[in-house]
DNA sequence: GTCATTTTATGCGAAACAGTACAAATGTCC
DNA sequence: GGACATTTGTACTGTTTCGCATAAAATGAC
């Protein structure tokens, strides 16, 4: 993008490594239990860096989301593939949401923004659109797979994609809550399972 | 219970409607967040009083969610009434939920369990725990009353009630997430609507 | 080489925080 | 009425918090 040096000292990091860093933080302990005590330690840079790079807390709190939506969007559209089945689609999606959800140190770690993004949300109008924007976004980029199933006779031209997009992101934020209370993974794998089947079998008539 | 009257200075606050002014706390705010200003504020006590009731600020937390558990386990008992149809159950049972995820006072505060207790599942044990526990007794009690479909006829036989029961639940998640995310009672209650739709119109065959 | 500019390191300071000590208040028991 | 037990109000302590001030380090511009 911008390879034109700037004058200066030139910065000892790398800026995304550093926010991955501290996304891990803030996933774990939620934004106001993470302290920039924690977020110093984990990225390895003291606090005048932090702020020189992102602003304060709550800025590099929201840039983490923000890095976090995309990632996301990124593994459910290529989860999406429109020349596999709507089937393997979604069992593809629900895995994708799996791997990410049952990593974690000391225990699964479920959805940055279902998780972590929520509890701001009552008090901190920014966190609450962010939260609904990217909840939003999946269920559209969802809609528009259902769409194209509707048209090719993949789902019974009865069945509305927004609807069917909505109820298969139901179980994906299930996932989300029920990794982060601790539940097995064979259980997950089962509800995604089911999911799949109540979605994809209820509406072929 | 106990009416015996204790010797020493009386208590000057009803305990039980001061752990629900705590709570609505916690709900807005989270755990982390909430201070114990913010806490005594609400109760009109001071901390001493706070301390002596419920112990540290941890307690009255966990206090709080076994309350709110409790009470949401009463709400959806008497919403899967055996003597109406399923349909029907479902159908309170998700009118239920949004009743209590709708209300708040800035924004809509979602489920206090799912939104709040969720951050702090991974660092604190003891809440992870609890939420799981409550997440696995609401899956059970829906369970009960599907068993109770598939014995009656009102499901096929074929259908898994721990299986529906789980995706039903999955439904009920989702509406608290999108609730604290900003989701308009529309939305909702189209989501419940098509929720109940599914579980209970695929499985007819 | 010297200056300008940006990043890094140390550490400060004011505010918020959780929890408690202490004494005054208010009741029961004998 | 007096001893005892518990709650309540005030104020405190030590810690943690966030954000920044200041100065040293490292580079480009000239």
């Amino acid at each position: 993008m911008k390879d034109e040096k700037k004058r200066g000292r030139p910065r000892g990091f790398d800026a995304r490594a550093a926010l991955d860093k501290a996304r891990d933080v803030f996933w774990d302990r939620g934004f106001s239990a993470a302290s920039l005590d924690n977020l110093s330690a984990a990225t390895n840079l003291n606090r005048p860096s932090l702020y020189g790079a992102f602003g304060d807390k709550e800025a590099l709190y929201l840039e983490a989301l923000e890095a976090y939506r995309q990632d996301g969007m990124e593994v459910l559209k290529q989860a999406l593939d429109p020349s596999l089945p709507l089937r393997d689609n979604l069992a593809r999606v629900y895995a994708g949401a799996l791997a990410i959800y049952l990593h974690g140190e000391i225990a699964a770690r479920g959805c940055l923004l279902i998780s972590t993004a929520s509890v701001e949300a009552v008090e901190h109008e920014r966190v609450r659109e962010v939260l609904g924007r990217s909840l939003n976004d999946f269920d559209g980029e969802i809609e528009k797979r259902m769409r194209i199933a509707a048209e090719s006779g993949e789902l019974a031209e009865s069945a509305d994609p927004l609807t069917l997009a909505r109820l298969a992101s139901a179980v994906m934020h299930s996932l989300a809550v029920r990794a982060r209370a601790g539940d097995s993974r064979e259980t997950l794998e089962a509800i995604a399972r089911s999911g799949v089947e109540l979605i994809c079998g209820s509406t072929h008539v």
